[in-house]
DNA sequence: ATTATTAATCGTAAAGATACGATAAAGAGA
DNA sequence: TCTCTTTATCGTATCTTTACGATTAATAAT
């Protein structure tokens, strides 16, 4: 039985919908919240500032990236993480104007 | 063993991770933006338009208004949904807000 | 009253997300 | 070279989401 059936929906929908989903968890929004705040990161601060096991975070880490609002330079036994300034406002754009046309246009009574 | 351990995090990352995850399905983007363009909203039309089973989209509708983002009046057979106004522009400048701060600071060179 | 229409709910199966510990990989430092 | 530190990945358990069909509920229409 099929579950997730993004292929049905448009194009535009399923891309709002996967970055909502990358923010659809604190901890990421959390990690987001941080790395915004350095000039330079680590993921071991980072790990240290969620409350979460150091693979967790890797993980939602990882889940960051795919959806390209972080990029990651490994530099040996550490790695700098940081937000990918272009792509982040690409996507905040994206989102920022779906918001914004979502605007209750109803007259009805009922809804008032 | 414990899933989501929310009460760890901040509980501004905590409402901000659940507004999004109202949005991380497209079927509910879709749902949005369809309600969003009428002046009154019968959820027989809405099913019509989202490629799934009725009761699947009443499922999503469900989220979309424990979330607070539309409101339902059951009028016997149809239902009429729309956006909710204020709650929906509270719950966008809140995402808003977010990504507006998410600029990259980031000056390490291996970034940019 | 009976029948049709519409939407919510229930039950359930399958896929995905979340979390952790353990392990692997890869340099840094002694 | 060997060890330490740091991060990624693997394996796995559990919870959540998604989806559907079937049923229920509630009104509208005949």
């Amino acid at each position: 039985m099929p579950l997730t059936k993004t292929e049905e929906f448009r194009k535009a929908d399923v891309r709002l919908a996967r970055v909502a989903k990358a923010l659809a968890h604190p901890a990421r929004v959390a990690i987001l919240r941080e790395l915004a705040k350095r000039s330079e990161c680590v993921c071991g601060e980072i790990v240290n500032v969620i409350p979460l096991a150091q693979s967790t975070v890797s993980q939602h880490l990882k889940e960051l990236k795919n959806v390209g609002m972080i990029r990651g330079t490994i530099d040996g036994p550490r790695s700098c993480y940081c937000v990918d300034p272009d792509k982040m406002n690409e996507l905040a754009s994206l989102l920022e104007e779906f918001l914004e046309s979502i605007k209750c246009t109803c007259t009805d009574t009922k809804c008032r």
